[in-house]
DNA sequence: CCAAACCGTGAGACAAATTCATAATCTTCA
DNA sequence: TGAAGATTATGAATTTGTCTCACGGTTTGG
């Protein structure tokens, strides 16, 4: 049996009409179209539709099994097509992002819960697991956006600059390093040092400062949650660095001091990666817009980027 | 946007197969079909479904959301499919029934209640409010069977005798005309009568006793349940005319007699009226055979009808 | 870097749906 | 009942759309 959408709209539209000729003007065909269309679908089905003996025409026990499934599923039909027009004039689709930074999720999530108000339709979403491989999974479409402090010259991938920010290094206010205007690599040799548990490689005290320097801490300790380490920083089992939006809260606590890396400070650029193709999508500019802006609230009074 | 089955079939296969050259096989078509198929929807809907740029072939978000709805309609349309072949088969149907005699309902549920055991798939109704034009509706496949005590030449439809009843006066045993061997119309002329709330022409009283003969009873109530008429009765605030199979509860009572009408009792038929194409459906055949069987089990001891 | 596997495209073959014209039926009203 | 009007059915021709074939382009993995 060769059911077609067509079919079940034949159906609905005779049965609302109460006679093919009617049916025919509302669907814009021919009453023979029709005629023919329902005799074809009884010879599949080998089932009489409709009860011929009576004016108006009425459906048989099969026709009105076949209206049921029409009223379900038409609607549901147009509800798809509807979505796809969404999708396609950029007032809905889709958010997956990926952060290579840990820290991150402490100026994201704030952004999100105002994107989500301003598009409702978005599907919103934080991709875990895949932060190793985060550009080729946006290359192929299983995220949309990818916060990341690298950019890279790639095809079809735009690196939008965010937002500056500052490693700073934390510890106790009782600690002997709390005596110093700034730290340097050798003075980690000998502490405990309180990281995210994520790759050496993703974390800015090792890339921008222990590995070219080749200092080892003491020791490492790898914690989940950012509350948690200020909580080891602050009960001096070990020193920590973090991004400046993230030790804006402690910064004037008398528990915790903050010092610069290096006598100058290191100072690094975030960028959020998304396809050329929509890098300009409303929705999209607006996150991004968001994520320039917003994270700035966070941090000590500082000039956005241009 | 023209979306078919066919796209959903399609899209669902691609997705599972990973690729159009295996879901070719699977369809039984070729990849170029596939091909020219998803660049048409893609066309339509202005949306790419599948993002080309990996292997194996992934889908889009707007993909997804096909997919999504191909998850959802697909199996609803299968099992439509699998319904209409019950239909044809004769293991489904339906069987609305509209009955003529009130007082049949006392053995037309124990005969649907085995009914339906023996033929789960079929939808059993019992369809009031047209008692009516019963045969008319049958015509025009509102219902599916009549029960009735007056057959009709009509072409298109069978009537099928089910069993001879007898219409019995009932009364208190404390009631004078308890002392009459049977009883006669002019018996009537100063009783209350107890009836079921329906037109004369459909209470055996009337139609086969009092109309003829021209007798009016001194009062008329009129009362749904068979239990309540038989509470009044047995309180003696009337009599009432019941079929046998209705009395036999009561028959042997020391509260109730029961008297034939008329010397020598009179008799009438039960027919079942249903469409001559149907007649011979296993299902309503079966009906049938359990609507002849049952209710004698309800009657006094008689010989079933050849 | 080459071979194999896979996808895209255009032209032509084929199938299916629609239209046109008209016949057959059913309804209604005098 | 009979005729007019409305409605549905049918057959042939036409149009529309889908599929296959053949081949070109692209990606993948050894």
């Amino acid at each position: 049996m060769h059911l077609e959408f067509r079919h079940l709209r034949t159906i609905k539209a005779i049965h609302e009409a109460g006679g093919l000729a009617r049916a025919a003007e509302q669907l814009h065909i021919t009453q023979s179209a029709l005629s023919h269309q329902v005799k074809g679908l009884e010879d599949q089905a080998g089932v009489e539709l409709f009860v011929r003996r009576s004016k108006p025409l009425r459906l048989s026990v099969a026709g009105q099994k076949l209206l049921a499934l029409a009223n379900r599923i038409l609607p549901e039909v147009e509800a798809l097509e509807a979505d796809l027009k969404g999708l396609i004039s950029g007032r809905s689709g889709r958010l997956h992002i990926a952060i290579e930074c840990h820290a991150c999720f402490e100026w994201l999530f704030p952004v999100l819960e105002l994107f989500r108000k301003a598009w409702p339709d978005v599907d919103v979403d934080i991709r875990p697991g895949l932060a190793f491989g985060a550009l080729p999974a946006l290359m192929r479409e299983e995220v949309d956006l990818v916060v990341s402090s690298d950019p890279e010259k790639l095809p079809g991938i735009d690196f939008t600059p965010l937002f500056d920010y500052e490693p700073v290094f934390v510890a106790s206010s009782r600690h002997p390093l709390a005596q110093k205007a700034f730290v340097t690599a050798e003075d980690f040799r000998d502490q405990t040092l309180i990281t995210y548990p994520v790759d050496r490689s993703r974390l800015d005290v090792f890339t921008e400062l222990l590995s070219p320097a080749k200092v080892e801490p003491a020791s490492i300790r790898q914690v989940e949650l950012t509350a948690v380490i200020l909580l080891l920083v602050a009960s001096n089992r070990g020193v920590a660095v973090l991004p400046d939006w993230v030790v804006r809260e402690v910064r004037y606590s008398a528990d915790y001091v903050t010092r610069p890396l290096t006598a100058g400070g290191i100072t690094k650029r975030l960028y959020a990666a998304t396809r050329s193709e929509e890098t300009t999508l409303p929705y999209m500019a607006h996150v991004l817009r968001l994520a320039r802006t917003e994270p700035l609230k966070l941090q000590k009074p500082s000039v956005p980027i241009a």
